[in-house]
DNA sequence: CCCCCCCC
């Protein structure tokens, strides 16, 4: 008994849509294409053989993880078959069910031969002593011939007119406003110029602008999604314009021409080797009748697995905002801009906290009095304090969204989760009252992990102090409250900003303390500001001040007793470009006098971890 | 053609 639907193949190259046909999975083939994972198949229905199959990326699972392999039987459940370019066909698998692993069929089923789309199925290769294949559904006969994934050019042609349009299940059958092809999102290269897709807007930015030395100009992007993948899209000036208000979240569109070119990994985390930008030949429409268009995809990792991603990786996640901070302003500090931003401490059924940081608009309007469920897709994971998360402008972000994981979530917290004992994730103080045990590092440790080369890094170091500088510890500041910056003496009771522009008549002293530290592996030399500084020496910078123009001698005895004490320093370490050289900066964010007992406490740990006693 | 994604 034939255990495939045979014959099917040509049925769906000649724009048929068979019910959940059974095929065979012969091969498999990964396209190199950029970092995106494909698979392209080769299936056989026993008959005939298809080359130019391709795997929805949402499916690619099902190859990792071997649930998929060679000789594998699958039922597609669901399937589009459309041209793609100068009549070049693509059957893309949307959902599919192993009916029969690889390994139990054991290899291939009948002697398929690979489907010519150029051809008329009369004029398929036929075995000698055969007569034709059927016109019809018959799938009786069992041409021969070898095939494999190298031996075709991956595509077929049209066979004639009237065949442009292959209807298929959901949003594929639609028709575009003018009635012709759509097409999926998965399907789309650069090298096509005229197509239509249909797609939801997952997520949408603000509009930003942008000045540089190539030009300024506005522009917003949107996520976009169909059943056969997703895409970014941006829309820049007059496109910007013209399209912003119309693409609502969640709504569905007919796009019509976009320029599609290479997408820049670094700067997207959609699951799409291109992105488009809108230019003039675009056209979106709006879609009414659009159910079959799938509502975003969240691929959520639980927060058990979270301390176990590198940080900056970008994940979906799902908890209850079991607190919710107040809004704060922090200050940006490449560019002194002023942001805002407020920390949620989300809780999952792990047991789990994690802190969430929101930003913007976001963190000044979220409301977290009734403990909703927070959802984002694309949040960033950092090691801050051990494991934090952070929301992105490219982050979608939702509140009590009506999806399973949702409901499930909120009956868990509901029914005792809100009462049970948390591991918080976040939790780590570095030793600062209570909390678990820190991110001390050694400073060789800090200098293998190459902390603060491409970004800030934070940590914490026990310490000795070695030397202090006294010279130049004091400058004099600007009397602004938020500025800081230097002044200098006009020399005629004026004192001029730089950063303010402006000349003032008085100005406030402020602590610069460099001071070299040591540990056991490395000295550093490191920076302690106004506020850390103050707390080291036990003296405010106008006392130091006075006391510098007053008594010199017990100015010199206030570096006395911190020298050679040993301290839990939270470090701030970066690199700065100063000349086109690297060099290091070390800045103390805190400072506090090193407790031997949770020292030790904390370096048994660290003894029995290494021997394998935790 | 953007591409910053922050702060402790």
């Amino acid at each position: 008994m034939n255990q495939l639907s045979s014959g099917v193949i040509a049925d769906i190259i000649e724009g048929g849509h068979p019910d959940n046909p059974l095929v065979q999975i012969l091969s498999m083939k990964r396209i190199p294409s950029g970092s995106q994972e494909r698979w392209r198949l080769l299936v056989s229905d026993s008959q005939w053989s298809c080359s130019f199959a391709m795997l929805a990326t949402q499916l690619n699972n099902k190859v990792s993880s071997g649930e998929i392999t060679n000789n594998c039987i699958v039922r597609l459940d669901r399937y589009v078959c459309n041209m793609i370019q100068d009549n070049k066909k693509v059957l893309i698998i949307l959902d599919l069910t192993v009916t029969k692993s690889g390994e139990e069929v054991g290899g291939k089923i009948g002697e398929p031969v690979l489907y010519d789309a150029n051809k008329s199925r009369a004029e398929q290769q036929q075995p000698v002593s055969k007569p034709p294949p059927p016109q019809n559904q018959t799938y009786a006969n069992k041409p021969i011939n070898n095939n494999n994934m190298a031996g075709s050019g991956g595509t077929l042609h049209q066979n004639g007119p009237g065949q442009r349009n292959f209807p298929a299940t959901g949003a594929s059958q639609a028709r575009t406003p003018s009635g012709g092809n759509v097409h999926p999102i998965a399907s789309l290269t650069p090298y096509q110029n005229r197509w239509t897709i249909c797609a939801r807007v997952t997520n949408k930015s603000n509009i930003r602008t942008w000045s540089n030395s190539r030009g300024e100009g506005k522009l917003f992007s949107v996520d976009l999604l169909d059943e056969s993948g997703e895409i970014r899209a941006t829309a820049f000036n007059e496109q910007c314009d013209k399209f912003y208000d119309m693409m609502e979240v969640n709504k569905v569109f007919f796009i019509t021409s976009a320029t599609l070119k290479t997408a820049n990994k670094q700067y997207s985390n959609l699951n799409n080797d291109y992105e488009m930008s809108f230019n003039r030949t675009t056209e979106v429409t709006s879609c009414r009748e659009s159910t079959a268009i799938p509502t975003m995809q969240f691929s959520f990792v639980s927060f058990d697995q979270l301390e176990t991603l590198d940080k900056d990786s970008i994940v979906d996640v799902i908890g209850v905002c079991k607190e919710a901070m107040d809004m704060s302003s922090v200050t940006q500090r490449s560019t002194g801009k002023e942001l805002k931003k407020r920390d949620l401490q989300l809780l999952d059924s792990t047991n789990r906290e994690v802190r969430l940081t929101l930003w913007g608009s976001q963190a000044e309007t979220f409301d977290g009095s009734t403990q909703p469920i927070v959802a984002v897709k694309g949040a960033k994971v950092s090691d801050f304090n051990g494991c934090s998360l952070s929301t992105l402008s490219s982050s979608c972000f939702q509140m009590n969204p009506d999806i399973r994981e949702a409901h499930m979530l909120k009956g868990w917290f509901d029914n005792g989760g809100n009462t049970a004992d948390t591991i918080n994730l976040s939790g780590q103080k570095g030793g600062m009252g209570g909390g678990g045990p820190g991110n001390f590092k050694m400073f060789a440790e800090a200098q293998m992990e190459k902390l603060g080369t491409t970004k800030p890094d934070y940590y914490w170091v026990t310490a000795g102090i070695l030397l202090i500088k006294k010279e130049n510890c004091l400058y004099p500041a600007c009397p602004q409250k938020e500025c800081n910056k230097k002044v200098v003496d006009m020399n005629n009771g004026l004192y001029r900003c730089e950063k303010c522009n402006r000349e003032y008549d008085s100005f406030k002293w402020r602590l610069m303390i460099q001071t070299c530290i040591a540990d056991y592996t490395d000295s550093q030399w490191v920076t302690l500001f106004q506020d850390t500084g103050e707390a080291l020496i036990g003296k405010s910078a106008e006392e130091l001040a006075s006391l510098r123009d007053t008594n010199p001698d017990s100015f010199q005895s206030v570096f006395d007793a911190p020298a050679l004490q040993f301290y839990d320093f939270k470090l701030r370490c970066n690199t700065e470009m100063y000349n086109d050289r690297q060099s290091w900066k070390n800045t103390v964010v805190a400072a506090n006098p090193t407790n031997p007992k949770e020292q030790n406490r904390r370096l048994i740990t660290e003894i029995k971890q290494m021997a394998g006693q935790s």
